[in-house]
DNA sequence: AGATGAACATTGTGTTCATTA
DNA sequence: TAATGAACACAATGTTCATCT
């Protein structure tokens, strides 16, 4: 993998949902975008267009997810894609990779709280 | 503050780590370094020498920290400074401001923990 | 106008070089 | 040589522009 890694990238977390998005089957590019935003609103994390295109993008090239035009009723235009799983197997590992840099990213920051945050005894 | 914020940036994770030694006052930086980096090796973190500088720097010039030459014994050069905490209270604050910041990008990849890697149910 | 995509700009961070004693 | 510091290079991300229907 890359050099030394702080915590997980904001593209790998991403994708994560990206993929999510392609199992249910659903929903095309800026409807996920929004989604999202509106999802993380809260935490004030807002992705940007650029992030979820790159993601998408990134995760088609690697054969992850595959995508369809659809053709969008009343209209006659179809620059609107909906994604998909592509290789099962290999999303399943690629999941467990993410998880795993999940899973060290949150222990990192956990010990940062204990270690700054809590009381000192004795 | 800054835009939309993904997860609490390295350099403020360090500082959190900078002002801790800092308030022991025993380290000069290439020890606080090589302490960090052997702190965090299990977790496949490795602080490099910059981003270490960069945080003392920021934290001088803001404020946060002071520091004073210190005479190695047996040699007469003095390129070396121990850090200690400058305004108390800007601190405090300061710390309280990284901490929301962590506790936000936990929150964050426990979310995505959850959302894409629990079992779902019904 | 709505959606996708590329180009460009900026910021965050890592690597290398310079300086000082 | 040990330590600090700056310069430079690159990667990650955000913002703006282009295209297509």
């Amino acid at each position: 993998m890359g050099r030394s890694t702080f915590v997980i990238k904001q593209r790998a977390f991403l994708k994560l949902y990206m993929i999510h998005e392609a199992e249910k089957g659903r929903l095309y590019g800026l409807q996920i975008l929004e989604n999202l935003q509106d999802y993380f609103k809260d935490l004030g994390y807002r992705p940007t267009k650029s992030e979820v295109y790159k993601s998408l993008h990134e995760l088609l090239k690697d054969g992850y997810l595959t995508r369809e035009p659809i053709i969008k009723e009343g209209t006659e235009m179809q620059t609107l894609y909906i994604y998909r799983i592509g290789d099962k197997e290999k999303v399943k590992a690629y999941k467990d990779t993410i998880k795993a840099d999940l899973d060290r990213s949150i222990a990192l920051l956990k010990r940062a709280l204990k270690d700054n945050y809590s009381q000192k005894r004795g």
